[in-house]
DNA sequence: TTTCGTCTAATTGTCAACAATTCGAGTATT
DNA sequence: AATACTCGAATTGTTGACAATTAGACGAAA
């Protein structure tokens, strides 16, 4: 089965992931507005399910929603704003660890390996949409197994600061910051884990 | 016209604060499923627009989700996440304090007090739902006025502690302890003010 | 020149009908 | 009696058409 235990994707899901990539990787440069119909052609489906999906994105935070005027790409945040999102990141994120550590399972560990090598793979290729995408998956990983709940509260945060994330300054640095936490995690090193996670969400 | 500066409200909008009025009041149990044929039919609108308002309630956390089986009512948190979501409420409530203290100006501090005698009001009359709301609407406030990005994701967690909220032991509290944050805002004590909201914002 | 209103094209908001899916009652089979 | 199957009602998912709103171009009056 699929790493994320996901096979099917709802529509609306599929539009989601589709934007936020483009979002993320760029090709949607901040404050230009996101329309329904030429989305809905793309996807071969009606502006009812892209509504839907935008919607969402804007709850998310990746688009920003006007009464009327549809939606555009959100803008990064401030400095002070991005502090303050790496902060409650940890806090959730090592809520999470606290809570699944205990009942994660070698199968788990394979998940994560694979996710760690495509990570170093997106890297090497300098694939900054895939890094991007492998980056939240793995951290989503450990949030959603503690907590279905807090994964949306999780995600509507972290998208925010991705959105800061045009430009990443060492690739490596990235995927070698993920190695540390899941070998942490591999040997069941709760406050290593924690340790290497506070220093792969940093300020910018 | 009223206090939060948005005369008009949009259908979904006005649906939302229904659903989320009824839920924090109890009207709708815990995993009770909410159909859209009869909210429809009750707002006098299409199943469109009541789509649009249960998606946007379940990325909120006041409804949970399942593709193709609709939306029911979530289910309060554990108690360990809600001691979560209060640490996070505290982070966001004094980042909101910092930035907007100082550009308040008096017509907020009348704004405060009035939405101050309508929670006096609601806490005489013992009645839950106004309670709630204008107890949402007082933090709502500085959240906003400091930034409308932040109100998303500070909302998405303050109604996850507030289904849990279902009885109250003492409503004349409840007033008091606003009315110490409100006190100390108009008197610009930063210090004192985060001091009296870190006490409302308190674990079970 | 500036300002105001009017018109038009583009876009979002709403609706009702239809398609697809889920769930449970009833039935047949072992 | 227990299990598996079928079917139909209830519900959600999707679509295309139409209404309402917005933004910009154009022109008239001060």
């Amino acid at each position: 089965m699929s790493i994320t235990e996901k096979p099917i994707r709802s529509m609306r899901e599929q539009i989601c992931e589709a934007v936020r990539a483009e979002v993320f990787s760029g090709e949607m440069t901040n404050d230009q507005p996101v329309r329904e119909q030429p989305l809905a052609e793309r996807f071969g489906v009606s502006r009812g399910s892209v509504r839907d999906a935008l919607l969402q994105l804007s709850q998310e935070g990746v688009l920003v929603y006007s009464p009327n005027r549809g939606v555009r790409v959100s803008s990064p945040p401030s400095d002070a704003e991005f502090r303050l999102y790496a902060k409650l990141r940890k806090e959730i994120e090592g809520h999470c660890l606290d809570i699944c550590m205990d009942q994660l399972t070698e199968e788990d560990d394979r998940n994560l390996t694979n996710l760690l090598t495509t990570l170093e793979d997106a890297c090497r290729r300098a694939d900054l949409s895939a890094i991007t995408e492998t980056d939240l998956a793995m951290h989503r990983y450990w949030v959603s197994r503690a907590s279905r709940e807090l994964e949306s509260v999780w995600l509507s945060i972290t998208v925010r600061m991705l959105i800061a994330y045009t430009l990443l300054e060492d690739y490596m640095q990235c995927y070698q910051e993920h190695a540390a936490i899941v070998e942490a995690i591999g040997r069941r090193d709760l406050k290593a884990a924690k340790r290497a996670m506070n220093e792969n969400i940093r300020y910018k």
